[in-house]
DNA sequence: TCTCGTGCTAACCACTCGGTCAATAGGTTG
DNA sequence: CAACCTATTGACCGAGTGGTTAGCACGAGA
């Protein structure tokens, strides 16, 4: 019988010490979980996460960089689509992505909110993606008033900024009041009737969906 | 020389825990206060801590409950104000509120995200709060609407509920980039001009006020 | 075969935690 | 004065914390 490679093993080891150690991390908090839980929850010693990783911070550094990964996709600029369409479907992205990771994007929000020290680092990386998703939207917004697609009284950049305290504000809606009416739909049907002036295709924007 | 009454002096040293409590739990949290540290910093022996509170879930609660007092405000309605005032005078409060007491909202949000199980009462206040406010912005709508100040092409509910993420929106770029653009006025402003097409006197909407 | 590094554990360590308790000082009441 | 009550304290407790250490199993290299 083929032994099993303990380096293998080893590294299999210590990916359940990860994901252990994301589960309870991510709804209990830091100094909420104990190491003796996490060792219970990966179900080997405690002494052997010590022997993975040097601290209880070294730990919940790896596990944040891990939670932090899929935050960083590219927006990839699809040219074939007008500015309009780019503009939609970014909103849409941010939207469906909070949606679908909202206990990670839960957990970071109180990480921010709560530990400045262990939140300096945290916090320049959010900020990074933050910044750089509004200058996308601002070029983009540009752009369309340019062609006249989109035309306000504000600027691009206030405009960008307005839209995404909008969608900021969608978030802890989504967070808070998990039974809201509005959903992602709803929400991104909303915000074209703001930029464009458009009711949708069969969609109604008072945030109920049509039985 | 008169001796301090006794009873006085009790409740002065009551409060000097209830104060140094608020000071700690505000800014380090719950689990990350330790009652010796909350002893030191109202220079009292632990023992009288729990003397005046019988467990530390107590002492937080009734912290909890004293912070939560200055959100209890009535938005009196003031009559004699239009339907687009009061909806601006709702509307520069929260923002005004949010600015003024953007610690202890900072506390609350964490305390709503974190902690399940003591959340469950506050999280129903802050709800109550919340639905409250959102009603009388929907009300004020439908009005102004009515009268055909205010024609969109959205629900009161609708435009409420929008708003509404707008300005949590503002709240949380307040809360996490202190430095940003986004002051109460330049919020104030742009609402205005999204509910009613105005350019405010002499105010910008890009979010730079008029040097 | 002997050693050496890797992966792993039980038992332990010093320390902090929330909470208790006996004792105290001082005021009030009998 | 004695009994009692309120406000306060230092010393203490068991439980649990993050972290360490001695040692074990085992495969690879000499």
């Amino acid at each position: 019988m083929a032994a099993v490679d303990p380096q293998e093993q080893a590294q299999g080891s210590r990916d359940e010490i990860m994901r252990a150690a994301m589960r309870l991390f991510a709804d209990r908090g830091f100094h909420e979980t104990s190491m003796s839980e996490v060792a219970r929850e990966a179900r080997v010693s405690k002494a052997l996460i010590f022997w993975h990783f040097k601290t209880k911070e070294d730990l919940f550094m790896a596990v944040l960089n891990r939670l932090l990964e899929p935050y960083f996709i590219d927006f990839g600029e699809e040219t074939e689509l007008d500015e309009r369409a780019q503009i939609l479907k970014l909103v849409e992205m941010y939207l469906l992505f909070v949606r679908d990771h909202a206990n990670s994007v839960r957990f970071f929000l109180a990480q921010l909110l709560h530990d400045e020290h262990r939140g300096e680092n945290l916090g320049s990386q959010v900020l990074q993606l933050y910044t750089g998703y509004r200058n996308l939207l601002t070029s983009l917004l540009a752009q369309a008033q340019q062609k006249g697609s989109c035309a306000h009284g504000y600027t691009a950049e206030s405009a960008a900024a307005f839209l995404l305290s909008a969608l900021n504000g969608f978030l802890i809606d989504f967070l808070f009041m998990r039974d809201s009416a509005l959903n992602p739909e709803n929400a991104l049907t909303m915000v074209r009737e703001w930029l464009f002036g458009e009711s949708g295709q069969g969609s109604r924007a008072d945030g109920q969906a049509v039985a």
